[in-house]
DNA sequence: ACAAAAGTGTTAAGATTACACCCATGG
DNA sequence: CCATGGGTGTAATCTTAACACTTTTGT
């Protein structure tokens, strides 16, 4: 390690903001309007300021590009991105935050000339080249991580609104899986595990059936026993005359 | 955001090498032979060399700290810190990454004159001013992972040896976590989970016992159902005529 | 009344726990 | 032969999966 010769990066931070929306796993990404990939879709984000650490950064950022306060949101460091030619610019190396939310309408991006929009992921997934720098990479690591995570902690209530109802936690978790869950045994295991959600009292509004129990989220973060994602839960599937599960 | 006056970083890799010895958990720790904090103890790690990117700087610096070349070892990135003033030398963004390892002898360090040795975390997570910069966050934050990594990962099997016994895997998990767990019943839960050991044919040596079936870690990366740290196969100890948990 | 969603009951199958007990080995 | 650790058997208990069925709402 010779004195001095170190090399030196630009440090950004970026935002995989996350939400369930008309039955959809959706990113914010914003439309460059600079270079390089000026006019092409990216991960909103955005370079450190002086004396700033990560994840004030991070807040910052999603306040810029949402207008949204961060403070009841679960934002949460996620990875860092080096490769030395990731950004034709130079040498950056990008620190990813995920940040979960309800559907919550973005009130229009703040300074910057561009504007941030939920996109549903499994689009910018299944092509690699719409999104900017290594942008698909990141966003493939969270979806994947975002995913487990939430077999064994309680964050898909982040997904929700303060108050939601054990069958809008259920499609939270449908959405981010792809499955489909049975409604009975999906409501005691919830209902039942220490700590995920409490009773505020109230009942939602219905359209065409029982008004729902509504809940708020708990103070428990992990889930147990976890909500396997494989195996149990998965409703079956009647082919010819005899069972089959969806998933085996 | 405005041009070209961006903060640039240096950006260093560290890392946490953890190790199941003499059982205790144990991390490598170097002896620092410069300023600042010389003589002080902290993590290996060091900058980012012209053209690397994050994992072969991690890769290169486990090879000169250790003499290990990292092919088998279980390296991953873990976090990043990025306080403005977590170093005095000035800005400094460091990726901290976790290998899990068996206990092998470190061939002694290469160029750098300091030389890393294994360390009981206890002792280090115990005083937090014994480890220099923010090592000590750092290495908190890195176990904490690692410990919930162990119940739905297959990951113990990383702090063994090629081939091993599951009185070793229980090893791992009792000191890792702290606990003590049911040997018969650990036994079977192992062996039964697809995937995550299989039998070699052989039988290690013993001393004093019925020799163990030896095994080796199985493709299997999670495990499912996951091993729970707080409720089950703990032990259960006697006091005065009935029967309590030791966790409970 | 009917459809549709919420939530409870029930039962068979499977997992977990605690512990008895047999097996193999070194001293 | 006996202490020690490896490993199987087993019964009580708990959890899960599947689905029937009751409750509550809007149309």
């Amino acid at each position: 390690m010779h004195r001095k010769d170190r090399f030196r990066y630009a440090v950004a931070v970026d935002m995989i903001v996350l939400t369930v929306r008309e039955r959809a796993l959706q990113v914010l990404v914003v439309e460059r309007a600079k270079q390089p990939f000026l006019g092409g879709l990216a991960l909103p984000g955005g370079f450190l300021e002086d004396g700033e650490n990560l994840d004030q950064a991070a807040h910052r950022e999603l306040a810029e590009e949402t207008g949204l306060d961060a403070e009841t949101l679960h934002i949460r460091q996620f990875r860092s991105y080096g490769d030395p030619d990731r950004d034709p610019r130079g040498p950056i190396v990008s620190v990813a935050y995920v940040a979960l939310m309800p559907d919550l309408p973005i009130p229009t991006a703040g300074g910057d000339a561009r504007a941030a929009h939920w996109t549903p992921t499994d689009k910018l997934i299944a092509d690699p080249s719409v999104l900017a720098f290594d942008h698909h990479t990141i966003l493939t690591d969270a979806i994947d991580n975002a995913r487990d995570l939430l077999s064994h902690t309680t964050l898909a209530a982040t997904f929700c609104p303060p108050e939601f109802t054990i069958s809008q936690l259920r499609e939270v978790y449908e959405t981010v899986w792809g499955v489909t869950l049975e409604p009975s045994n999906f409501h005691r295991k919830i209902t039942r595990a220490d700590g995920f959600v409490i009773p505020t009292g109230d009942k939602a509004s219905s359209d065409g059936g029982r008004r729902a129990t509504l809940y708020r989220a708990g103070p428990a973060t992990q889930l147990h026993p976890a909500l396997p994602r494989e195996t149990s839960l998965n409703t079956t599937v009647r082919l010819g005359g005899r069972q089959k599960h969806s998933i085996s």
